[in-house]
DNA sequence: AATGTATATCGCAAATATACGATAGGATTT
DNA sequence: AAATCCTATCGTATATTTGCGATATACATT
């Protein structure tokens, strides 16, 4: 049982799955918030102002940098984290073919 | 561990992230398309369509019921199920609202 | 009343996500 | 060179999600 059937759907379904599955945490919301307002990326910042201790923003970014909607590089001892508007406009395109779908369904 | 710290953010970012995870799942995305094309609401056919056992489609329409993206009836014997259009367009700002904040953060 | 049909829920197993402390390793500072 | 700082990763505990079969329930049909 718990056998992996996401497979079995298409690769646009799954892509806004994942993309959705990014954003499905209010922490990493929080940290996509926070990125994009300083404009710069430093992760120590980021750690600083959530409640959460600094390994599980380290893996929080990671997932994030996982669904693409991040770029992460080293700055020398630091690590420079950034938004990849590329990316989130992928992501947009992507939620916007399924909420046309949706927006003018009728309910019985 | 494993507290769970989702109460620690914002109304606004657990409102976003409880819309993106009842999405977060290729089946829930593929539930919603047939549910918008087929404007009725017909759950066994949901069940033909989908590489699922029954059970287990039930728990995603849960889901997405719980999310409030769609609303279930019972009708009869059956039950009906339907897209939730306001709560779709609620999801959209909410989300736009975020990407407003990314799309143009500059990277280093 | 008995049978069949449609759907929800229960119980379980496996997988994944969440969270932390400890630790490792690479820079920077002293 | 040693100490310190920053971040990633490992190990671990717990919680949640995913999936199914079996069962229960509610209506429909015979």
């Amino acid at each position: 049982m718990a056998i992996n059937k996401k497979e079995e759907f298409t690769v646009e379904e799954q892509e806004l799955a994942e993309f959705a599955k990014a954003i499905a945490h209010p922490a990493r919301i929080a940290i996509l918030k926070v990125l994009a307002q300083k404009q710069s990326c430093i992760c120590g910042e980021i750690v600083e102002v959530l409640p959460l201790a600094q390994s599980t923003v380290s893996q929080h970014l990671k997932e994030l940098k996982n669904a693409g909607l991040i770029q992460g590089t080293i700055e020398g001892a630091k690590s420079c984290y950034c938004i990849d508007p590329e990316k989130f406009r992928r992501f947009r395109t992507t939620f916007d073919t399924l909420f046309a779908l949706v927006k003018n369904s009728g309910c019985c």
